[in-house]
DNA sequence: TATTGTTATACTCTATAACTATA
DNA sequence: TATAGTTATAGAGTATAACAATA
């Protein structure tokens, strides 16, 4: 009746904890989830369909949580100059901001974060890295087929 | 410009990836994200007030989420028989495989879980439990005030 | 004709307010 | 009177369908 193993237990608290301190972060930043998934994205300019596949929503539904990005004044629309069809979403300076908060903001809460020592904490890195899988990609670039594959 | 510290980067990956899995695990189960949420607080009976306040919903929403679990099969109601004002929640036997299930799929699904040697595993499990904090409690039990503090 | 993105609309999710039953 | 839960309802979140512009 307790088959929780605690590598199981140990991904579920962090994903826990991590959940938590997306939400709040997220609220600071008077974004919704979905808006500050796609904020995450925004490492370079990508055209809005790329948004969408990735994270699997509607493009109908970009285009509304772009809006948004853009009336909170952290993204704008760019044309693309190869194609005038497509519409580069890229981060204003103060978006870029934004998205490093959101960023740092996930190990910086993990409330024994700070109980780790340097060699934990690469240890660890290390390990999520190998677990996480054999992604290949550039470091803050979110592989190519990315989230929530 | 690349200010991702390599745990930040490791640790949202791990996240990205099981934010997926738990989402495709929720939709074979013919079940929401937030009912699953519920589910996994199941690994006893607990009255709905307790759902609602250790998942911040509403209880009104909790009322929603439980009706879908009990038209699933997966939760019941029973009487508490200390007061009869609460309902207790409690898994049925099908809702009890569900929740294992859904508590074994993180790690399962992680890609490169299987890359790890059991030492590797062990250790990770010990690194993440103490950088997802002292959360002191029995181990399936989500600690006292457990998710989303 | 096929593709990118938008608009209009409907549907689902989630919270608020008023209510019933029990304490 | 206060508390656990439900019902009715309104609001936000999200998808579907039809459309405009470009390729």
């Amino acid at each position: 009746m307790h088959p929780h193993d605690p590598l199981d237990a140990a991904l579920w608290a962090v994903s826990d904890v991590m959940r938590g301190v997306f939400a709040r972060r997220v609220a600071d930043l008077g974004l919704t989830p979905p808006q500050a998934l796609i904020l995450r994205l925004l490492g370079r300019p990508r055209p809005m369909k790329e948004l969408a596949a990735t994270m699997l929503f509607d493009p109908s539904y970009v285009t509304a949580l772009v809006d948004g990005l853009e009336e909170r004044g952290l993204a704008e629309r760019r044309p693309d100059p190869a194609d005038r069809r497509i519409k580069l979403i890229a981060t204003t300076s103060e978006g870029s901001i934004a998205l490093q908060s959101l960023q740092q903001a996930i190990s910086q809460s993990l409330p024994g974060i700070d109980a780790l020592t340097d060699e934990e904490r690469s240890q660890l890195a290390q390990l999520l890295t190998k677990a996480a899988g054999p992604v290949g990609g550039p470091s803050a670039d979110l592989g190519s087929t990315g989230i929530c594959g």
